[in-house]
DNA sequence: ATCCCGAATTCCGACATCCTGAATTTATCT
DNA sequence: AGATAAATTCAGGATGTCGGAATTCGGGAT
């Protein structure tokens, strides 16, 4: 049979006394972290744990509204408007827009990838990218992907300035995370969160990703907090020992113009206080 | 105040008596809409035409999902959360992927910005795009923008080679659409479309947008009809007589080349994959 | 080409959930 | 601070929802 759900430990607090519209909102999850090609009902419905009428229904009103569609074969997949709708939601604090001339003068000034990341609770989200001429492989991947924070640059710039409760909830949180994955113990990891909050930088030549190389600097708020992070994304041999410090320099000249730029209006970002519900997802 | 503009296709039966699950999803269409700081309740309840209550009780299920989140100011709007879950959506038909080495390799070797538009209903999607060095403006905007079908190149280019009743169809629906944004009345239009069917592809640096110019041609299936378009997007004294076949060449090369890596996805004359593969990998 | 089986979709009665209006708390403005 | 408007909570009553059963659809084998 298909095995369960992978990574879902504990959906939601309340074990199946989610109203009728959470448990739709479960059905976009549940596309969303399936074959991209589409799910047939059966599986849908049983990875809902509703019945198949009910997810049909649902189903239905999703694609109806322009979320979910039906491809070949009947499977159900998310639709492009759906895209469409979300590309906005990254907007919410305008970061992406303050950002872009920045990474646009990076990318230019470096001729290297430029990630813009920033933390979504225990993730780091890529919320843009500039593409160099090299070919790169990241974690981060693509625009919307997201890594646990600690893996990469940027991702452990963030973690490494965080205040120190949520940094230890965070790395308590992620540590099995990062395992999976195949890299660091938690010793090497807070050696790496020290030396990054020390410094100010995250250089990882080490060997993550084989012959890649990048520099991670955070972006910080008035409060001192990370809530961003620039990072470049290059082979490792473009990071010699030369180059490095010039990279490092310039990042955080664009880190430091961009934090001023930040909207004050709403750098606290709420996590949702109630235990560990929403959280547990993806 | 708010205007409920609903762009909504044709699949949507546009009556109020929508199950209580579509009512939400407008919600999430809403807050899309709206400004990214965030909504007022007040404003949501009158955009939906629904309670102050039933709209904070929805919004609330919303935010548990981690859907929609709270700013300061107790506005409602997206959560990035939604934004990472949209992004897997763009990957529907694989076309992204496909097409990145091709986007890279002519921002490469043109030196400027890329697109990949899709259809999308009545309008052309930006499914992903890279960047020249060359500060570009286009109507297509982010990766996730949209545009009316027959506005800029490749949506041009789309547009002119749909079959007869669908471009036909398009037509009637957008030429409201376009005259709004200020271009194009229906006999320049269709004279663009007859000549972009003609030579295979478009040109305008007809200053829709001054100092602008670009070159869009379409990706064809094995029927023949448009499912996507490249595009370049630059400065239009660096379209001039000289280059401009060259890029033309280039372009149709790699939108040829991407044609024949398209997924028949009509048809599941797959081997069933019912032994790991319905279950995807990150 | 036909049969056969599993999946998808439709139907319907019982029931739970959701909606509206009023009350209470919280935020915003003068 | 006071006043006002918005946001949130609360409680019945109505409506939409749920899941089993029946039907249609589609795919695979003989």
């Amino acid at each position: 049979m298909v095995s369960t759900n992978s990574l879902n430990q504990m959906t939601t607090s309340d074990t199946d006394s989610a109203s009728s519209l959470r448990r739709a909102l479960k059905l976009l999850r549940i596309l969303s972290e399936g074959n991209p090609e589409g799910l047939r009902l059966k599986d849908i419905a049983e990875a809902a744990g509703c019945s198949q009428p009910t997810a049909h229904r649902m189903l239905q009103d999703l694609a109806a509204e322009g979320f979910a569609e039906q491809a070949a074969g009947k499977r159900y997949r998310l639709a492009l408007d759906f895209y469409v709708l979300a590309a906005r939601a990254g907007q919410a604090s305008g970061l992406r827009d303050a950002a872009r001339p920045a990474l646009l003068r990076l990318s230019a000034t470096l001729s290297d990838t430029i990630f813009l990341l920033v933390r979504n609770g225990f993730d780091a989200v890529c919320l843009d990218r500039v593409e160099g001429p090299f070919p790169i492989r990241s974690f981060t991947g693509d625009i919307g992907g997201k890594v646990p924070l600690g893996l990469g640059q940027g991702s452990l710039a963030i973690l490494a300035n965080l205040p120190e409760d949520e940094q230890e909830a965070v790395i308590r949180f992620n540590i099995p995370r990062l395992l999976d994955r195949g890299f660091l113990d938690e010793a090497s990891l807070r050696g790496a969160l020290a030396q990054a909050r020390a410094q100010g930088w995250v250089n990882t030549s080490t060997g993550l990703i084989p012959g890649m190389a990048g520099v991670g600097v955070p972006v910080l708020d008035a409060q001192g907090r990370a809530v961003a992070a620039l990072s470049v994304g290059t082979l490792a041999e473009r990071l010699n020992a030369d180059r490095l410090p010039h990279v490092v320099r310039i990042l955080q000249s664009e880190a430091q113009a961009l934090a001023g730029k930040l909207n004050p209006f709403d750098v606290a970002l709420r996590y949702p206080s109630r235990s560990l519900s929403t959280i547990g997802a993806n």
